[in-house]
DNA sequence: AAAAATCTTGACTGCTTGGTCAAATTCAAA
DNA sequence: TTTGAATTTGACCAAGCAGTCAAGATTTTT
């Protein structure tokens, strides 16, 4: 598509390809045929680092289709015209952005560990996604738009690789169930609880600071996040009696 | 139909307006001046409805940058030009469709009842709950994406009524925690718990149904997820000792 | 049935925006 | 320093889209 476009057009041969792997999408990159065999030059570096940056920015606030590649160029410093020179189109500066932030947001759900305590190792995998949820929100809210729209993008992603990791992480938590250190739950949906939950402080962190005020840009706000979540979902809300 | 009226009707020489309240937004309805004292005529409210319809699927899956009043029009069966008869502009058809889409979506949380059992009202919220995003993912879309552009026109209405709503609910969880009813928990972090749960199931079913498959279609999928999710919110993942 | 009011639409306008092109300007290897 | 490659940008184009306008069609009122 692209790259056809491309090669019936006339190859510049100052376009380099690159290819983004999980996604599919073949996207230029900055410069072909330099003699340095592939390797990007230090301004192509900055400069891709650059948009990508500017590119998360605008794309978690805007979403896809609100994000104009106009604002993108601006933030990154540069004009509309030259970040054209390194992404070929919109579409790729979007995948690429969403490429090099899946791998770091699903990192900690990987790193879940079958042999560890369950209890410990989904306290640990919820405080630490609570974390990104405050550090990174635009990553969150990224994908939140994405699979809103209907992952257009991402669907084989999530249908394949995704999908693969969490029914690994569901015999897991599977297995501890059976060995009785959990109590008996669907493990998908307690994924899906973590996940939903977690987010949502990245997702909607509008609605909760309107609903809370200021008290979430207080020192102790997310160690409190943490405690509720983890007092829910460890505990649940049913009083035990000791 | 009491609290929050929407929909008072005012005219102008040649346009009628209806008067968004709660967000403060003045929008026309269509007709020129008729002598019918703010009634809508049969055919107004056929179009407005068909209208409505339409807009909340088109602006629930496309956002609202994403969405076109073309798009709009011609789901509801009708021309462009003739929707902007009805509604002035795109913002308002947006306006129009949250309002009327929120009060619908908030009155579970309303219904919670201080004179419950707490355990039986948070199981019959969270089961509506479920049930509405089943139903109706559209509205819960909608709220999502609003919400994430940063509530440019909810903003206020979740600093004011929302969060008033929320603060008496909260201050009903309370109580039911003295009295050793529900386990000690952050009450406004339950309800966000609760809100991110049940609505995930709406705003994510790309990815649930990437994850889960054909299951989500089969006929108990509904009930198995308000198990798996009652389950851990009341009694949590820590295996109770019998 | 005629008039008045209401409803509907095609044609058009102006603006935004993704993307192209060719002409610079800068950078780096020899 | 020279020279070719890499980088940068202004001018431009076409498509998409919100919104206007005036004229025609339909419904309601008298």
């Amino acid at each position: 598509m692209k790259g056809m476009t491309f090669g019936q057009v006339r190859f510049t041969p100052s376009k380099l390809y690159t290819v983004a792997n999980i996604f599919g999408v073949t996207h230029l990159a900055g410069a072909t045929q330099n003699k340095n065999d592939g390797k990007l030059s230090r301004i192509q570096l900055e400069n891709r680092a650059a948009i990508s940056e500017a590119a998360l920015d605008v794309f978690s606030t805007d979403g896809y289709r609100g994000a104009t590649i106009d604002r993108i160029a601006e933030r990154a410093g540069m004009s509309k015209t030259n970040l054209l020179y390194y992404f070929g189109s919109k579409e790729e500066v979007y995948a690429t952005v969403i490429e090099q932030t899946v791998e770091e947001w699903l990192q900690p759900f990987k790193d879940i560990d079958p042999d560890g305590d369950p209890i410990e190792e989904i306290r640990k995998y919820i405080s630490i996604k609570l974390k990104m949820s405050a550090q990174k929100p635009e990553a969150s809210k990224l994908f939140a738009n994405e699979i809103q729209r209907g992952a257009p993008l991402m669907g084989k992603f999530l249908r394949t690789r995704l999908k693969a990791l969490v029914d690994e992480k569901a015999e897991v938590i599977r297995s501890w169930i059976d060995d009785g250190k959990l109590a008996p739950v669907d493990p998908y949906h307690l994924v899906f609880m973590i996940w939903a939950t977690t987010q949502h402080y990245a997702d909607f962190d509008t609605q909760v600071e309107a609903i809370l005020g200021s008290a979430v840009r207080k020192p102790g706000f997310q160690e409190q996040v943490g405690q509720a979540v983890l007092s829910v979902v460890l505990n649940g809300i049913r009083p035990r009696d000791e």
